[in-house]
DNA sequence: TTGTACGCGTTATCAT
DNA sequence: ATGATAACGCGTACAA
């Protein structure tokens, strides 16, 4: 036994109300105040959860749904570093986390969820261009705050990085090299942030007056379609690749060691992402640097300004990413 | 607006009792249970879960502790499979789920989570010898079910694997092979599976009258250990390196390589996990196979087993292991 | 500053 | 089989 509002009551002689105040910081004198924090103390009382949102509405959770396979959460490191930034801002601000991932289908999901109205908010992922979960969710009456979003979300909350944007730097920056036949493998098709890079990608080649035909290949931000895709560009006759991950442009570089192609005198590599493992590789990884782990912290703040202002407006952070030169793209002469 | 049970119950003009029937499996005659379900459909009602649990006691959630640092979570695959398993185990049972790494310290997780008195129960990693978290979990009222545990844990619930004895197994393995200097690189010292599986070795050692002064060298279950550890045990001249997990002869594997020695020729190698990459490596791995997810299931499903009998006796499930024997140990001789 | 009284949406007990 | 009605533990107008 616990105890409750009325035990510490009791055993401090003051009304429930007050005790009621005194955890909630209503006004109370400062002697009263002194003996119901000693009671709450000896009796080791904390509130019921269930009984203060039943009558407050608020929880103090919020719910996380990153709907991809669970086994993806851990492979692909994007999802990791967000969910690592997420859990890291909502535990510091005392809020409890409910995580719901792929184990259900999105419409049994969305219901779960939503059916439960225990959540004072949501984070949810939105890399699908087509996503009836997030369109669900989005359209509940629960302060939500995407990451990633898609061109119907503007007028939600969101957290991203501008993708085709990014693509297009990089992209230049390969231009820039002197290269002509730049080749792009990309992400999970069908997902925003493959599709925006790839666009990105696009408008930088046309800028410049290049082609891209039979330049892209699909890939779905995993190594092992890295190296395929490598294949099918160094067949192309490429003399640059992009990847839209790091991890496909790692799985790049064994296809183009084992073809024995040179990096970048041959061929030129690009990644994204900045993954620490992208210093190591030979030769190093020139790269987008993004910061999930930021882009997770930043959700979670952006919820908490929602929630504490009922009136406030839709909050949209675009964080910014960073173009890393190495060894890939400009071979000895941008080090030592 | 979604409703509350009195609407449905104005809505299919019966009580509100009626209504809580029909959703909670009461009797109810077929004709008004029918009413109240197209009630029920038109106004999209559903519990909601604060006023449930305020009522009943019981939640449908349960609390899974996982205190580690979260990116070890990612790093280390027995982290990840266990979530995994509980993850998909508590979603196929329509369980909510409220997650707790190692975001705050052991106390202050330990009181929130107890001040909650929100989960109908608790799933906690239990492999620290010294762990005030898991002390105060198992002592407190709610039902617990461990993954890993301590002696002092004997009378608690827990899914564990016979980490002595597998250790002594796969031990035995590299004695009968004809290996006298037989090293062991451990896994994080002061963990419960790390000392145990350290045991099992000694003690077949000590059956098979061999030494192992010197022949042990402390490592953290990660790559990085591995290689150092075997870089030790090659300068002690062992014959054979038991690792306690396989990411960490991954690593060994890449030291002796590096130092020309030839693996299983001049030493055996064995590792512990079976992960995918086991039967990649060259040569594939001989290792102890456990299956982590299942063990993440189990420590669900016995959860669950707790909750609907409240008189059930602690349940203790250990798993199996098993012994995969691959050309590390036994060279071209056990294949084709 | 403090206390009273009601409501939050359910479940559960007791009549009927 | 069904319907009142009392908890469940807390927040909060409102009154004092």
């Amino acid at each position: 036994m616990v105890g409750t509002l009325d035990d510490v009551a009791a055993a401090s002689g003051v009304s429930r109300s007050t005790v009621s105040r005194v955890i909630n910081g209503g006004s109370v004198s400062e002697a009263t105040r002194h003996r119901v924090l000693a009671a709450m103390g000896e009796t080791g009382y904390s509130p019921n959860l269930a009984a203060r949102t039943l009558a407050s509405g608020r929880s103090g959770v919020v719910g996380v749904v990153i709907h991809v396979p669970p086994d993806l959460l851990f492979q692909d490191v994007f999802f990791s570093g967000l969910f690592h930034g997420i859990a890291e801002a909502l535990a510091q601000r005392g809020a409890g986390m409910m995580l719901w991932l792929a184990n259900l289908s999105k419409e049994q999901t969305l219901e779960r969820i939503l059916g439960m109205r225990l959540f004072d908010g949501l984070i949810v992922t939105a890399d699908m261009l087509d996503d009836p979960l997030v369109d669900g969710l989005v359209h509940s009456s629960l302060p939500t705050v995407l990451v990633g979003h898609r061109h119907r979300d503007r007028s939600a909350s969101y957290v991203d990085i501008d993708n085709e944007r990014a693509a297009e730097q990089i992209t230049d920056h390969l231009i820039s090299l002197g290269r002509r036949r730049v080749g792009h493998i990309t992400g999970r098709r069908g997902g925003v942030s493959a599709e925006e890079r790839l666009t990105g990608y696009r408008r930088a080649m046309k800028r410049a007056g290049l082609a891209t035909d039979g330049l892209v290949a699909d890939g779905d931000y995993l190594a092992r379609s890295g190296e395929a895709g490598a294949e099918t560009l160094l067949a192309a006759g490429v003399d640059a690749i992009f990847c839209a991950s790091d991890t496909m442009a790692f799985g790049a570089l064994r296809t183009l060691e084992r073809h024995g192609a040179a990096v970048p005198d041959d061929i030129a590599v690009a990644g994204f992402d900045d993954l620490p493992q992208a210093a190591e590789t030979v030769p190093p990884l020139t790269t987008m640097r993004q910061d999930t782990g930021r882009l997770g912290i930043e959700a979670a703040h952006a919820l908490f300004r929602l929630l504490n202002d009922k009136e406030a407006a839709p909050q949209r952070v675009i964080l910014p990413t960073e173009l890393v030169i190495r060894q890939s793209t400009v071979g000895a002469l941008g080090s030592r």
